[in-house]
RNA sequence: GCGGGUAUAGCUCAGCUGGUUAGAGCGCCAGAUUGUGGCUCUGGAGGCCGUGGGUUCGAAACCCACUACCCGCCCCA
């Protein structure tokens, strides 16, 4: 048996109706906030990820799904990579089209995707090789704080109409490229009189990404970690303006938060303010639903104008595991067809055909029953689907041209024309 | 890349320390007389017990290898 490859699935069509739930919310929200959507290639030269994640990331290092394109042999292949994120993509688009061209002072770029992205990982609770990820980028030569809340406000928002509301919303601030920087040569010099002491986990840490040390979850590490140096304390002055003022924004809008001077990303390009949102409950070792942060700067690194920028992330994936059942359960009624018609004998199966056909054209859901079982069969089918009405059609029905419309919930039952039943459900 | 767990009917799972015809619930099919579903009752179909090897008189069970899936670590969009 030929099954999918490790780490993707099918989204088999019980679950469909959940999905199409958050994309409806989620584009509802994003015209509620001005956001036009964008659909990028999901695949792209592997440079702008190595440039634009970042070479130093795990998911540049050895998470990328890359290959080399061998479309002529007279030429070296071109090494290209399924996307592991869009923000990169995004920018991208945005310098590719020129969107700044005809920018006045302060306008904004705000775009969003929807769509897969591939990352080569092991599987584990809610988190695939392929997964679904909803963004939204916000670019421009503003860096205000106030766009910063604003987005978050719109995710509340959107959290709030998925019933989602066990959740918390972490931010920091990581400061510019040049604190973060200087902070790092600090932290490292922190860390090294008692490097002994750590886990063998942190001293990979300490050599690669020392910020990272903070995620440790080892007891004796845990000690050592809470005397060191936070980059909140190291914040350079504008950028600790820049928090405050993001933070007031966020209590104006009486938005609650927890602040995470130990929360780092992942992405080389991140700069000042960063959150995420986490679930919690439900969703095992893997609960962060969104993450984002400002990103000040990556439009430079790909060979853009000076952008200023701001986005988010969320894992349509674990949206869904974390959806509540009351919902999931009215998004499964909401597909069921509502007439299953029942047809007895040939004649009146051939005449069921037309009647369907008019239904369908009135905008009526209808599903018609192809096989030759006894009516018995045919309404414990139509039970099944969860159809809400039945529509029996026999000889007496394809004589006189009324049909008896059942009620399947109710029990009940009439007869009528065609005109009459699309009245009914017009 | 590392660690742990699981693999038996379409699905969810039992199967005690090896013992001969491998079970349950749900689902599916048929019936409880004529053109009226759900509930109930009766009957039925359906399984190289993940794959390969080994131990044994005998293996779904014990051992080894492989594969797949799940959970976690690393890392995290």
């Amino acid at each position: 048996m030929i099954q999918t490859i490790r780490g993707t699935r099918d989204i088999l069509p019980e679950e469909i109706a959940l999905w199409h739930r958050i994309e409806a919310v989620a584009s509802e929200g994003f015209r509620r906030y001005g956001f036009r959507e964008i659909r990028t290639p999901i695949i792209e030269k592997t440079e702008l990820f190595s440039r634009g994640v970042g070479e130093s990331s795990d998911i540049v290092n050895k998470e990328m799904y890359t290959f080399t394109d061998r479309a002529r042999e007279d030429r070296a292949g071109e090494s290209i990579t399924l996307r592991p994120e869009c923000t990169a993509s995004v920018v991208r688009s945005y310098i590719q089209h020129r969107m700044y061209a005809d920018h006045s002072p302060g306008e904004l770029t705000k775009l969003y995707y929807i769509g897969p992205m591939f990352r080569r990982e092991r599987p584990q609770a809610g988190r695939y090789r392929q997964f679904f990820q909803v963004g939204a980028e916000v670019l421009g030569d503003s860096d205000d704080p106030a766009i910063e809340a604003e987005v978050i406000e719109m995710l509340d928002w959107f959290l709030g109409e998925l019933k989602i509301t066990d959740t918390t919303l972490l931010i920091n601030s990581v400061g510019d490229a040049t604190t973060r920087g200087d902070y790092l040569v600090g932290l490292r010099e922190a860390i090294e009189p008692d490097l002994e002491s750590y886990c063998e986990d942190c001293h990979h840490r300490y050599a690669t990404n020392a910020l990272r040390v903070f995620d440790c979850k080892n007891e004796a590490c845990r000690a050592l970690i809470s005397r060191l140096p936070t980059i909140t304390e190291s914040l350079d002055e504008a950028s600790r303006e820049h928090f405050a003022q993001f933070r007031a924004h966020l209590d104006a809008r009486g938005i609650g938060y927890t602040v995470r001077p130990e929360m780092v990303r992942g992405l080389d390009y991140y700069t000042r303010t960063a959150f995420e949102i986490v679930a919690n409950s439900g969703l095992g070792a893997q609960n962060t639903i969104v993450g984002g942060g400002r990103y000040d700067g990556l439009s430079e690194t790909l060979g853009g104008p000076p952008t200023k920028g701001f986005g988010f992330a969320f894992g349509l994936d674990r949206l869904v595991m974390a959806l509540p059942e009351s919902e999931a359960a009215s998004r499964r009624a909401a597909a069921a067809p509502e007439i299953f018609i029942v047809s007895l004998g040939d004649e009146a199966r051939a005449h069921a055909a037309l009647v369907a056909r008019e239904l369908r054209r009135a905008g009526i859901a209808v599903l018609l029953d192809f096989s030759e079982r006894k009516m018995k069969k045919a309404l414990a089918l139509a039970d099944k689907l969860h159809a809400r009405h039945a529509l029996i059609i026999g000889e007496n029905e394809t004589a006189s041209r009324r049909y008896g419309l059942k009620n399947l919930a109710e029990g009940t039952q009439e007869s009528l024309a065609i005109d009459e039943i699309i009245a009914k459900f017009a």
